[in-house]
DNA sequence: GTCTATATTGAGATAGAC
DNA sequence: GTCTATCTCAATATAGAC
């Protein structure tokens, strides 16, 4: 390796891992869609040519930045207390893991939920994400049948408005602001726990 | 006028409203950037010299539905409460009122809500947004200072996951599915601001 | 690992007939 | 109000030199 491994170097010597964060940022900027190759080897401060010595399509930067979201999405839930927790508890795991992720990963997330389809990759993403979905409301239903969650919104319903919230961060949170990742993930549970109101 | 006035005829025969709509569906379908004239036009059954007719440009027809998705949210702001109610209040009317919107606008709420700022007319709309949810924060901010929500969160945090939340709905409220639109208002108001944990 | 130059396709938009 | 045919430009991707 070079130096310190895999960091951003001052320009020309791009690597597959510089190439592809500085790409998903571009794409997040004008949307994937409306980004041509042109102008992101333009921001990149390189040429057409030397981007597709590293990636063979644009669409191979999109199918690898999503596929890094979705591992690290799957991940959370795999590692949220599969053990002897609550479905209670383990819903509140979820989300705080869901929040970790997204914060750790903002660029490749907002990328990810993005997507819509437009062609196979992305409609394989689109799969394991509606996967993802199903596995949570699952939990909040085990949830709701042992009472830690309320039962007069159908669970479906809950869950989507849960990450609705929480998926809604990669409109506007930026690491660089005030508010720090655990101060968020904790706002977030407040308030789809407990709610807004005062008692 | 022809019949009941500017409804959908079964096929050529289009007027601009028409037009629109269907037009608004291919986007959000594909996605703005990503839906050609051509494939626009194919998918209306008509040829790309028709649609030229009618619309100016691929750009006027985004513009004329965002501003209608606009028109309706400022009006919602507008009609909450206004008078002597309390602000914890009109948080609630105008958190109603933006998902009646939402849902009786579906569409072109949910173009408004992709866009990304790659033209003027995107940037202009996303400056009405701003200022929108600027108006929405500080009433926010007013019913925290009455003591109706809690203090302990941020206020112009709040409102972004607070509309996080109503915002999502874009992404999977049908109206044709099994929720009507005030039991949809109902959970979304009853998540926001009374939290899914039991007590 | 990067470049300039280019092939090829599809984009948005228009001309002009019916 | 719609069509076919076409203009022009920008898109993705590749060739081949350094």
């Amino acid at each position: 390796m070079t130096d310190a491994a895999t960091a951003k170097r001052g320009r020309p010597g791009y690597d597959r891992r510089g190439l592809l964060d500085a790409a998903v940022s571009v794409f997040n900027e004008s949307g994937y869609d409306a980004t041509s190759v042109a102008a992101l080897a333009a921001r990149l401060g390189l040429s057409k040519a030397a981007l597709y010595h590293h990636f063979s399509s644009k669409e191979e930067i999109l199918e690898t930045a999503v596929g890094e979201a979705l591992d690290g999405l799957e991940g959370a839930l795999a590692g949220a207390g599969a053990g002897a927790a609550s479905s209670g508890d383990r819903l509140a795991e979820v989300l705080q893991g869901a929040v970790r992720v997204l914060v750790e990963n903002l660029p490749s997330v907002t990328l990810l939920l993005r997507v819509r389809g437009n062609s196979e990759v992305e409609r394989r993403a689109l799969e394991r994400r509606r996967a993802f979905d199903q596995e949570v409301a699952a939990i909040v239903q085990a949830a709701q049948d042992e009472g830690a969650i309320r039962a007069d919104v159908d669970a479906a319903i809950a869950t989507r408005l849960l990450f609705g919230m929480v998926n809604s961060l990669v409109e506007w949170y930026r690491p660089s602001g005030p508010e720090g990742a655990e101060a968020l993930a904790r706002d977030v549970l407040t308030v789809a726990l407990d709610g807004l109101r005062t008692r």
